[in-house]
DNA sequence: GAGGCTACATAACAACTGTTGTGTAACCTA
DNA sequence: TAGGTTACACAACAGTTGTTATGTAGCCTC
């Protein structure tokens, strides 16, 4: 075998193979074996590049944040308000079969996340950005008057309160989606958010 | 060791065994000998009154959803339209440690569910029942005129939308405030869905 | 082209998994 | 009080787990 062989490529190889054992058998059937056996190699390989299981997992959930991350980024690059929101809301349903397998993999994760401290948090931290990045959204949608910032007669917390909706309202939609797809495809997972925002403004 | 031991009263014990140790491992950290030591037994006890592991689980599962149901049903008990279904969301939503215990397993059980084809069938039927009962109040509030039936325009599927939007938000609030219960404590969650509830007036 | 280093395969490790016996103390019946 | 049955503990099973140690074929450098 060959010295020649670039550490990051084979690095992400073995992620992506991480993830294709997590799409089909979740990561209560996520081993070390399953994964050199679907890469076609054997446990030496992932040891040699990865010095323990957490790691493995740590590196390839990491690597599906980046695949992920210009996906968000690029819907609804440039354009604000409402619409805006919209397009970064969508982006995060369930749009097609990689999307599912994705969401998928990041809603069986719950079940470490819920149960170790750690992941917890970064969990937390995680849903934090994502309240972060939709925020200015909103209060543009807000300023333009095609949102309604005083829900509920609430003056202060109103803002804040729509994020909570729509993020809540939007991983809620994914799970429910990912259970019965026949009952939600996209354009019922779009027309079920426009008629959120519809509500909203 | 007597042999008056009364055989659902041990089942359900142990049920309530396999509840402890999901709650502070999820379904990664379940297993036959962990349920025995939470138990104070040992695995023959285990054996002794289930045939599998999956029936245990099984099992658990059930007991869980007879304790729930209940509760669930309370709930609202005769109260119906917009106050009838405000009240029944307030329950699945995390309101005290119980709850927080309850939903905690229940994402962690989708990791199981969106990998066996069986389980996340039923999975599927669950919601499908949920939104069954959310329906006919749903009807009642839109008659009333509590609620705006005619959201983005829709005549027909305004209803089923609607339904839809309140199960999915309330589901995604609640892994949201499993992560987060700080952020989310009762009274911030209540405060979102009331102002759901209003926006969808 | 000799030595060394890299990239693995192979094998073995102890720990743990669900499951299946086997033993046995205590109760119930007669 | 004898015999049977129930409710487990205990032990052992084969399989799987993550991890570590050892071997070795190939390339790179000198």
């Amino acid at each position: 075998m060959p010295v020649t062989v670039d550490h990051d490529v084979r690095r992400r190889e073995v992620a992506e193979a991480v993830w294709r054992v997590l799409a089909d058998t979740g990561f209560a059937g996520l081993s070390m074996r399953a994964v050199a056996r679907e890469l076609g190699a054997t446990t030496g390989l992932l040891t040699h590049y990865f010095g323990s299981k957490r790691e493995l997992v740590q590196h390839a959930l990491e690597v599906v944040h980046e695949r992920t991350a210009p996906r968000m980024a690029a819907a609804g690059e440039g354009v604000g308000g409402l619409e805006g929101l919209r397009l970064r809301l969508r982006a995060v349903l369930v749009e097609d079969e990689e999307a599912a397998v994705l969401s998928k993999v990041w809603v069986g994760f719950w079940d470490l996340a819920l149960a170790d401290a750690e992941l917890g948090r970064s969990e937390a931290a995680r849903y934090e950005r994502w309240r972060e990045r939709l925020r200015p959204l909103v209060d543009e949608a807000i300023d333009a008057g095609d949102l309604n910032g005083e829900l509920n007669g609430e003056l202060e917390g109103g803002r804040e309160t729509i994020v909570d909706i729509l993020t809540a309202f939007t991983h809620g939609l994914v799970v429910q989606a990912l259970f019965d797809p026949d009952r939600f495809p996209v354009e019922r997972q779009y027309a079920a958010l426009d008629a959120l925002l519809a509500a909203l403004s």
